[in-house]
RNA sequence: GCGCCAAUAGCUCAGUUGGAUAGAGCAACGGCCUUCUAAGCCGUGUGCCCGGGGUUCGAAUCCCUGUUGGCGCGCCA
């Protein structure tokens, strides 16, 4: 148990058997004793926790909030305690201040835990699939897929923190219209490389990768000669070489951008496989078999109305073809049912938020609870240029791809630029800023404290007897008390995260944590006369540099220790 | 028309399950390096928390409503 939850948990427990003693003594009468919550005040002359227990009783206790107040403190207990006194204030606050050794406690728990400090057990023996970026492999990945990239990626490891055990997945769309639509695309160009007379399809995808694609092909099949023999070939037979073909070399790039990008999947999920394992067919007579699906004009529809949704959705078109949904109602069931995970939480983007409810109804009718599936609308990427929108578009190969901004401004800048703002903000990538101005990024700014840390710790060797036990009642400056409870601040930081499913209150934490840092460094020096100062000191950075570490690690994001 | 997201300082944004005097960065101005990394620190001031109702002891936060912006509403994915 981390230091926070030890606290909260025993003054909660304080408070409440002073309620009942206050109570037995007639102090006030209750029916119920009511939830006891305890908050942080914001202004530090309050103390370290408060809680508003007396200003929620009135009704039922008849009695002023105060008056209710100051029969809590008379019972409340602190004998064993951290706590240094109670207080009331306000319109019926109860304040705590706590003891200074509660802080040495946040650092002592830092420098045991080390590599584990922010980890928790709460989640653990669960398991969560978080499902993120699944770009269409008909191309490169664009600066969209790039935020949810670094949302998704840090998501997934603040519930692996939590304990979860967590499965990264990616689903690869290798089936269905979109790349019938890149196989045509790809002929095309094939014959025009060829001199062959085509027209190119009016909704194809005209980026100069799909023409690099063949031309590539061509040169590695030996040449335009060694070619002949596609033409002889049907279109469809030709299309499937190409396909197999540009498919495996997208995926292969999309892979290592990933990579690059510091994200690792342990699934790359095949959309292909759920036809050729008869998912797909499976889900379908399972809907039918709950009365969930009907035929109407040669289609087969789901009853999406019966949950709530505005209109039905169909799942097999009257040529035959399964939709999209239909692919995807078998590939979360197959999360769910067939791989039994407990969570799975997709990261889509906001122009994907239309499906949620569909997609919901579709597992209920399947008998599964819709609440085990949850989805993280990402708000969608603004490019900014000369401080205006630049427009770009994917169909026309104009995207700006995830391996260009890597090469502008580096994976760790991209991961934490894109976690400065929680999902479902709006988000404006001004490009001149990555390309030009990269000290305006909190990130060097996080990894300047590291940096400045280590520095000070490796000139710092021979000065300091590291068997003895430091003193760190000794650390009494408002800017070293801040610092440590920052500190014990970041196991709960990473449970709010992961419960709000929101990453970037990881980076504001880390933004604070290093600002309390460089603040201390500017108040205090380490290095001084007095031993044990200095041992106190060492030992408090000793811990802060653990802690940032840990947070730019969540990050996915280098520590380094020059800079 | 219906649905989802957003609106807080000049700009970009924080603001915890509703709490006490709404904060930070950037920009502007002034200060801090003979001593541990100045990619840093300190100081100076600015708010119709989009408007209007409501709930509450208490609302930037919750509810209703209006306005503005983004996105979606296909036998596309």
């Amino acid at each position: 148990m981390y230091i926070r939850e030890q606290l909260t948990t025993d003054i909660k427990a304080r408070v409440a058997r002073a309620v009942e003693a206050a109570r037995e003594a007639g102090d006030f009468d209750i029916a119920a004793m009511p939830e006891i919550m305890l908050e942080i005040p914001r202004e530090k002359q309050f103390g370290e926790y408060s809680t508003n227990i007396a200003m929620q009783l009135p009704k039922q206790a008849h009695k002023a909030p105060k008056v209710i107040a100051e029969a809590i403190v008379r019972h409340v207990d602190t004998e064993g305690s951290l706590i240094d006194n109670v207080s009331i204030a306000g319109p019926g606050f109860i304040n705590f201040k706590l003891k200074a050794e509660w802080l040495s406690a946040a650092v002592n728990d830092v420098l045991e835990k080390g590599d584990d400090y922010g980890r928790t057990d709460g989640n653990a023996g669960k398991t969560y699939n978080l499902e993120f970026v699944s770009a269409n492999p008909t191309g490169p990945m664009h600066i969209g897929n790039a935020r949810g990239g670094a949302i998704g990626d840090i998501l997934a490891e603040t519930a692996a923190w939590t304990g979860y055990d967590v499965t990264r997945e990616f689903y690869v769309n290798d089936a269905g219209n979109q790349i019938a639509k890149f196989g045509d695309s790809l002929d095309a160009r094939f014959l025009e490389l060829m001199g062959e007379p085509v027209t190119f399809p009016e909704d194809g995808y005209q980026g100069e990768d799909i023409t690099n694609h063949m031309a590539n092909f061509i040169e590695n099949a030996g040449g335009k000669d060694a070619c002949a023999k596609y033409l002889d070939m049907s279109a469809d037979e030709r299309k499937a070489v190409f396909v197999d073909y540009a498919l495996e070399i997208n995926l292969a790039g999309m892979q290592a951008d990933m990579a690059r990008y510091g994200v690792h999947y342990d699934v790359w999920f095949s959309e292909q496989s759920l036809y050729d394992d008869g998912e797909i067919e499976h889900a379908l007579d399972l809907l039918k078999a709950k009365g969930a699906v009907y035929e109407k004009e040669g289609a087969l529809w789901f009853k999406t109305t019966d949950y709530g949704c505005e209109k039905d959705d169909v799942l097999i078109r009257a040529n035959g073809l399964p939709t999209y949904f239909m692919g995807d109602i078998a590939y979360h069931l197959n999360k769910l049912v067939t791989r039994k995970f407990d969570r799975a939480v997709n990261v889509w983007g906001a122009d994907h938020h239309g499906h949620i409810a569909r997609l919901k109804a579709a597992m209920q009718a399947a008998g599964v609870d819709p609440d085990r599936l949850e989805i993280v609308i990402m708000q969608l990427v603004r490019l900014i240029k000369n401080g205006e929108p630049y427009r770009m578009s994917k169909r026309k190969g104009k995207a700006l791809g995830l391996s260009d901004l890597l090469d502008m401004c580096g994976t760790d800048v991209a991961r934490v630029f894109f976690n400065l703002r929680s999902p479902d903000s709006h988000f404006d990538f001004d490009l001149d800023l990555a390309l030009t101005n990269s000290n305006d990024n909190p990130v060097f700014y996080i990894q300047y404290a590291h940096a400045r840390i280590t520095s000070i710790l490796r000139q710092m060797t021979d000065d300091v007897n590291t068997t003895a036990t430091p003193d760190l009642s000794l650390l009494t400056a408002p800017e070293e008390r801040d610092l440590m409870t920052l500190i014990s601040d970041l196991p709960e930081t990473i449970i709010t995260a992961e419960a709000k499913m929101d990453p970037s209150r990881i980076t504001h934490y880390a933004i604070d944590l290093a600002s309390a840092f460089h603040t201390f460094y500017n108040a205090c020096r380490v290095r001084v006369d007095d031993a044990d100062l200095m041992h106190a000191r060492v030992t408090l950075i000793t811990a802060a540099k653990q802690v940032l570490k840990n947070v730019l690690t969540i990050l996915g994001v280098d520590a380094p220790d020059r800079m």
